[in-house]
Order: C-alpha cells, then sequence, then structure tokens
DNA sequence: CAATCGTGGGT
DNA sequence: TACCCAAGATT
C-alpha cells in the first residue's frame, strides 16, 4: 500500500495553481468539477473564468435563461453536462443549498459517483475518494492490475478508496483526491511516466515489473464510421442567419445549428437533399465539405447557401446574428467553408 | 451494460 | 495527418 504522507509530502512541494484550487465554494469547485469531465485543464481554463464572470453565483446560474447557458458552453462538448449543470442549479436554489455531503450532490443531475465525492473532498472535507482517469491509472500501476480497465473498474475503485483510508489521507481528503490528480497529470502520465519522479515509484508494482507504461489494458478500438449530411445557409442583406435550435436530448442537444438533413452513413445527391432545405430559393453549392469528429463517428457535411432580401419567420426556426451564439464547433466548421467561399476576408 | 455523448491539445 | 485521450454521466 502505497503511503499517503508520501504523495501529500510531494503535493505540497509540486501543487498546480489552476484557477480552481484554492476556493472551498461548492458552486465553484462543482462547476470546475463538470468542466474537466473528459475535457482537458488547458481547454477548461478560459471557459471557466468567462463562465464565472456571467454566472458569478448558484442563484444566477439557475435564473438564466437556457439560451445563455447554451451560448457560454458553447465549443466545450458532452453538452448533457450544461443541461444538467442548469438543472441541478435550479435543485439547489429549489432546497435552498447545496447537498451537505457525497450522497446529496450523487442525487443532482450530472453528478455521479466520481463528482459528488469530488466535490464532498474539496469543499467538504468529505473522506471519499473521487476515482477519474488519473487514480485508475495510479491504481493499476501501484497494484499491477493488469485486466482491463473495463473489468478492472470496480476493483480498482476499491483499492483507491484504500488510499484515502489511510489517515493522513482523512486528515487532508481535498488535498489527497487533488494530490491524485497532479500525479496522474504530471507523472504518472499514460505514455511515458516519470517514474523517476514520482513519490511513490518504490511502492509500484507496475514500476518493479517494468510495465507502468502499458497500464492500464486498454480495450480494443472500434471503427468509427463515416456519415453525411447536407445544410442550407440561409443569409439576410445584414448578414444574419436562419438557424433552428436542436432537440432537448440527444446530440448536441439544445444547441443550434444550420438547418439540414439527417446524418446518415449513406451519402445525399445534392437533390435527394433538397426537400429538407427551409425555403425554396436559389441555392448555390459550396466548393469542399466540413468534417468534424465526434465520438463514435466522422460527420462530412456539405454547404449550400443562398442569400434574401430577410429572413423569413417559419416555424421551428430563428434569425440570428454572426455573433454569440450557441453554435457547436460542428457547425462554426459548416460556416467556416460559407466564409472560406467569400471573395473579401473579414468574415467568420 | 455497452453505447452514447464533443472537442481541443498533444504527439 | 492521424491518432490518442482528458478531473464521466446517463441509459
Amino acid at each position: 500500500m502505497a503511503s499517503a504522507s508520501l504523495l501529500l509530502a510531494w503535493y505540497d512541494r509540486h501543487r498546480r495553481t489552476l484557477p480552481w484550487r484554492g476556493t472551498r465554494d461548492p458552486y465553484r469547485v462543482w462547476l470546475s468539477e463538470v468542466m474537466l469531465q473528459q475535457t482537458t485543464v488547458a481547454a477548461v481554463t478560459p471557459r471557466y473564468t468567462r463562465f464565472l464572470e456571467r454566472f458569478p453565483d448558484v442563484a444566477a446560474l439557475a435564473a438564466a435563461p437556457w439560451e445563455a447557458l447554451a451560448e457560454e458552453w458553447a465549443g466545450l462538448g458532452y453538452y448533457a453536462r450544461a443541461r444538467n449543470l442548469h438543472a441541478a442549479a435550479q435543485a439547489v436554489v429549489e432546497r435552498g443549498s447545496f447537498p451537505g455531503d457525497s450522497a446529496g450532490l450523487a442525487a443532482l443531475p450530472g453528478i455521479g459517483a466520481y463528482t459528488a465525492a469530488a466535490v464532498a473532498a474539496i469543499a467538504f472535507d468529505e473522506p471519499v475518494m473521487p476515482v477519474d482517469g488519473n487514480v485508475e491509472r495510479v491504481t493499476a500501476r501501484i497494484f499491477a492490475e493488469q485486466m482491463p480497465l473495463h473489468a478492472a473498474k470496480v476493483r480498482l475503485a476499491r483499492l483507491a478508496a484504500g488510499f484515502m483510508a489511510q489517515p493522513e489521507a482523512r486528515a487532508r481528503p481535498g488535498d489527497f483526491a487533488q494530490a491524485m490528480f497532479d500525479l496522474g497529470a504530471t507523472i504518472c502520465t499514460p505514455r511515458r511516466p516519470a517514474c523517476a519522479l514520482c513519490p511513490w515509484s518504490g511502492e509500484c508494482a507496475a514500476r518493479a515489473l517494468g510495465i507502468a507504461e502499458t497500464l492500464p489494458a486498454k480495450a480494443a478500438k472500434k471503427v468509427r464510421p463515416v456519415r453525411h449530411g447536407v445544410h442550407f445557409l440561409l443569409r439576410d442583406a445584414e448578414g444574419r442567419m436562419l438557424l433552428r435550435r436542436r432537440p432537448p436530448e440527444g446530440l448536441l442537444g439544445g444547441m443550434l445549428e444550420v438547418p439540414g438533413t439527417a446524418w446518415r452513413e449513406a451519402g445525399w445527391a445534392i437533390e435527394e437533399a433538397m426537400p429538407f432545405a427551409p425555403i425554396r430559393a436559389g441555392w448555390q453549392v459550396l466548393p469542399g465539405e466540413a468534417r468534424h469528429g465526434f465520438t463514435h463517428f466522422e460527420l462530412r457535411m456539405r454547404l449550400l447557401v443562398a442569400r434574401c432580401p430577410s429572413l423569413p419567420r417559419i416555424e421551428g426556426f430563428e434569425a440570428h446574428p454572426g455573433e454569440g451564439l450557441a453554435l457547436p464547433t460542428a457547425m462554426r466548421r459548416l460556416l467556416a467553408l460559407d466564409a472560406a467561399a467569400l471573395p473579401v476576408a473579414g468574415k467568420v
């Protein structure tokens, strides 16, 4: 069993300065943990600061319209996080305060076992071990667990909980949890771990066996199918666009999109796609296609454009200016085709 | 419970 | 360029 005191001593010397470090405000800790779900520190850092300027506390977030939150989350991905964040904020305001422990936190939408434990440990000093990818990797290496990750998850979580059970860790739950994150992020990295600098190297079974970099064992990767879509960009004389709000659930749920066909594996002939245009107009096919990789498929989109003096009012569609939009990256890539086709630069 | 759900940065 | 992958949750 690796000693908690060794890790804490290392953390006290090497802790990283991050925007969410140093606060124990449950709102801020919660926001940082949700933003960091499957998202890198580099990507989160500027967005976290900006988000807090716009929504400084849970009441402000709860009172905000979804459109404002969608705008603020655009480009961060996994938009269910934003929807759940909004619903949870409203639940917290409704009940009057944040739940006081990890079990209560886990009952809020978008807060699973990991996030509940992380917020409780950091904000409430509750001695629970948040088990994320870092903790799984560190634990798998310490114990030289060679089972594939998906099969070893329960066992790794139990072993990681054993770390937090040590008195030195229980005395500083938030620091110990964040020490594990920092260790995984800077020393016990997925590739080329810096074992020579690791405070636990002397007690690491994987290092002793020379197999640290191979753990945790990874599942076989699957092939990502290609899907195709055709989209229709209608602009007026002032550059406003006719957009559509996607359904609240599912892929890019609640975000704006350029209207178009469904995304399917079979390619679209332009003629076949025309019935999906919002209006009949002189649609011009732009050269090239926009590509965007989602987690489980790759998307290729063609774009047709048309101009009109003023945007029509159509049920289900909205006119939007060119700025401050809840447009996910996939849609921004699509709009870039139009920008590239313009003879004069200066548009986004 | 395996599949779904995004994106930017690093290599 | 192409791949890997990151402080996961939900169904």
